[in-house]
DNA sequence: CCCACACATAAGGCCATTTAATGGGTCGTG
DNA sequence: CACGACCCATTAAATGGCCTTATGTGTGGG
């Protein structure tokens, strides 16, 4: 059995007008008519089955059994306010990330320190998958995807465009007398051949790269996974330049040739209507501020 | 500030989804359909901020926040529910009748043990005053009035015909020889002359009552007053005659005459609405069968 | 591969709720 | 004592929240 309830809109007219004693001024607490706090109590009362107010000359006042409810009726919407509240700012309390793995090992772990700095009242929660989040499905609060920033049902944010480029330890460049060419690096083991990255690089460099195909695929999943296999030595991969700046500015990476492709650029993206959620707002601001984007870049 | 609540309806309904787990068994257990139920719980997730419920293939499931405001509202609608049960059972508990001295002393303080016997359950607060209830101001549920059965807005149910007739003490009446003729009472002092009851009986009886009009005006306000004057042997008064069956069967008043004449009658009354109360039918109903009335005889 | 199932969405209608206007009753005041 | 201020009840009419019907989408099972 459903557990009968009262008349919701009514009793919280009720409320209102017992902790006044007026009709009048529990309308004006509740933005409505006076006319609309009479109607509400009169059906109140029809269904309890008894009055519960006595109607004096200037005032209203409770009769014994209205008396009797007022008390566990504040109490329990005190209980509904409380909840309200604390989910509407509990939601604030922990940011859900759904990113990739390059992204967020190559840029957003190493800064995301001072996002929780600036707010220190939201805890983040990184969910590094390499699938594309369903924010119906998972826990997650925003995204940052790669692709052509038109998803819909969701807003995005251009963060950064992806410029890709060979890239290799420079002991293994050394090995072979260094990378003068395009071709040369051919010679090398190709940790992704099948990645569509290098047939677009050795395009625009004007290789013709049938020998890819002809290649064993040893693909790791991610370019943060590969780039640790090319840091190793173990060979050479396309890297999006962006994310890789450190092991480049510490030579642990090189990158032999200025020339770059571009490829599906990073999105953050989230659910439309969430726009303004505190949270988000908050991340959204602090992303574009980081990556000096101006702050209204959005996709679609 | 007055309290911020959220959409009533809508956490309603979210609370039955996450108690079933499934929109569509909310939606039945709420007698309603699924798009319904589905319109208010997006409707409170967008107030909230925060999705309350992951879509899964066969289930919906709660997110954190959703699963934290559970427990508070459940108890919170727990409250109210029991608030809203007391009040209604409540209402029965205590039954006001506002009643006449005269009905009161001489009819139902000597019958109203039997119906506290019956209904054990209900208290009965008796509330004697010569003025009308105005039911809506004072806080009582039953009334029983003198009068012509017709009161706007009120059920009206015939009690007894009002039979009037002169009475005095056997002593009074023997100290002038006996009563003989209705002129014969205006030898004694008559208590309340100005009583329009004496002009219509004196009329009946054809006999003039001028003198009525120089009499001093003496009335106590009430027939169980005047009764007591009169059984004290200070003069004659009109009283209703099936109020006094008692004190004439003793001989602590005697009735002359057989000749009655007839005033507003009694009425039992109380707001329309309030027709089925529980604790107002079940006076009525003993009321009735107490006076051998049949139980229709509503006024109007 | 197709059907069953569960939730989402769109369009439209109904009814509860609200508002505006009015009336009745009491109190305070000149 | 008459008048105005104040408060609640009532009526009729307008509004819009909420519900329903109908349909779409995605998933899992046979």
């Amino acid at each position: 059995m459903p557990l009968q309830l009262p008349p919701l809109t009514a009793i919280r007219v009720f409320e209102a007008a017992a902790r006044q004693g007026s009709f009048t001024k529990a309308a004006a607490e509740l933005g409505m008519t006076q006319a609309a706090v009479s109607y509400q109590i009169k059906l109140l009362e029809e269904r309890v089955g008894a009055p519960l107010f006595l109607r004096k000359p200037r005032q209203v006042v409770l009769t014994e059994v209205g008396s009797r409810m007022v008390p566990t009726v504040t109490e329990a919407f005190g209980l509904l306010s409380e909840a309200y509240q604390v989910a509407r700012a509990g939601s604030g309390g922990t940011l859900g990330i759904s990113t990739v793995h390059t992204f967020a090992s190559n840029w957003l772990a190493p800064r995301i320190g001072s996002f929780q700095l600036r707010h220190p009242n939201i805890a983040v929660r990184l969910d590094t998958s390499s699938a594309l989040v369903d924010f119906s499905r998972e826990e997650m609060d925003i995204g940052i995807r790669s692709g052509s920033g038109k998803w819909p049902g969701l807003a995005a944010h251009f963060l950064l465009r992806s410029q890709y480029s060979p890239m290799l330890s420079p002991r293994l460049a050394e090995s072979i007398g260094g990378i003068k060419e395009p071709a040369d690096l051919l010679k090398l083991r190709i940790l992704n051949p099948a990645d569509i990255w290098w047939k677009d690089w050795f395009a625009k460099a004007n290789v013709p790269a049938d020998a890819l195909d002809r290649m064993p695929d040893t693909s790791l999943g991610s370019q943060a996974a590969e780039a640790n296999a090319a840091m190793a030595g173990q060979g050479v991969t396309v890297l999006t330049t962006a994310l890789f700046t450190a092991e480049l500015a510490e030579g642990r990476l090189i990158q032999p040739f200025e020339l770059t492709a571009h490829g599906g650029d990073y999105w953050l993206v989230y659910p439309e209507g969430r726009r303004n959620v505190p949270k988000i707002r908050a991340f959204r601001e602090w992303i574009m501020a980081e990556l000096n984007c101006p702050t209204d870049t959005t996709g679609g």
